[in-house]
DNA sequence: GTTATATTTAATAGCTCTATTAATTGGCTA
DNA sequence: TAGCCAATTAATAGAGCTATTAAATATAAC
């Protein structure tokens, strides 16, 4: 059906689990119908990748390794403000997620049915930059001292910052549903939200 | 195994199903499992609820309706001001999700992944009551005009609530699992959460 | 005590899934 | 062209799942 050319088939089929198994996870998704998608014989899935286990990783790993490394990359700036700082890091993080909208839901999945994973994963995640993580409570509790700030723990804004973005592309689908909202009406929806939640951490930052 | 007695075994069923789809989702519970844990022959599951999508609804409607509902009842209070209104929906809200830890992520999932699922919901949903929502509307304009609130919707507010509050509890094994919490630290954290969330959506509000 | 009714079980048909194995195809090289 | 290796397929074992059916057991009614 969904034949794809030009690519070498290992890369199809790795393509084709990521997309089918962000639509629909892990247990949802049979190595049958991956083939079937990619167009080649299911046996092949498993001359590839082994297990089905063993793909899904490959891929999983991969996408929580982006999420994690982002947040830090995104703090990589040097001579602006703090909530300048503040900003750019929440509106990074609502566009990463808008360009993988379906990532959250499948982590937040996987890992809580399956918390050994997530053992696995953090061992092979490098460690939180402390460095990166001294340096912005160091800025935070300038910004405190100087009364631009309220006594604020920076866990709480990092917390505060996740849970809100990615909260909305989880629940997105059902507001979607009981809004009635078109493609164009869900796009207007983000863009909007997308300022919102920049405004909700600044105001819950604010003295 | 868990073999529970003194109850309708009907009423077993449905607790073990229960808890069986809220920690690991339609599909990777199977009625073999239910009724092991039930403790009855598995074509017992089958007599009473004759199909597995039967069963799954009947405890999926209530849940659902459970929140929306929910919704609407935390917001019968008369004499207080609006700003102790908002303070205590989102305290309600939070403490139903408490109760409720892994329902945002199995209503999440199951939702995002069969739409037309939601299509039967909403029409089985009472209407938002609009005069409710009216009148809060009214209250915020209010609020606004006489310099308490800056200018915001209404729906905003509840948007982040509801993703702020869901979102932790989606990502709270995540968040476990990453910084170590045992029982005793995560709900210190989720008291701690609680808190922040009530201030994250006041100060949003704050003029 | 017998009969009707509700509850429960055993057995099984019919699927689908994962994983493996052996055979087949195709391209490249010597 | 023969031979090697990678890619691909056909076939299938073995397991688990849902749903149904018929039989067995318990419960209550008369």
């Amino acid at each position: 059906m969904d034949i794809k050319n030009d690519l070498s088939m290992e890369q199809t089929i790795l393509e084709v689990a990521e997309k089918l198994f962000l639509e629909k996870g892990f247990t949802s998704t049979s190595t049958t119908e991956i083939a079937r998608v990619a167009g080649c014989n299911q046996a092949l899935v498993h001359y590839y990748f082994r297990t089905k286990d063993n793909l899904f990783n490959t891929i999983f790993e991969k996408k929580f390794r982006m999420l994690f490394e982002h947040l830090y990359a995104s703090q990589n700036f040097g001579n602006i403000s703090f909530s300048e700082k503040v900003r750019h890091a929440v509106e990074s993080h609502f566009d990463l997620l808008t360009n993988n909208p379906k990532l959250p839901l499948l982590v937040a999945t996987e890992l809580s049915r399956l918390p050994e994973n997530l053992k696995n994963l953090r061992n092979k995640l490098q460690a939180v930059p402390f460095e990166l993580f001294t340096r912005l409570n160091n800025e935070l509790q300038q910004e405190i001292d100087e009364g631009r700030a309220r006594k604020i723990e920076l866990i709480d804004i990092i917390i505060t910052m996740v849970t809100l973005n990615a909260g909305l592309f989880m629940l997105l689908p059902i507001a979607n549903g009981i809004l009635q909202l078109d493609e164009e009406h869900t796009k207007e929806l983000l863009a909007h939200r997308r300022n919102e939640n920049v405004q909700v951490i600044l105001n819950y930052i604010k003295p």
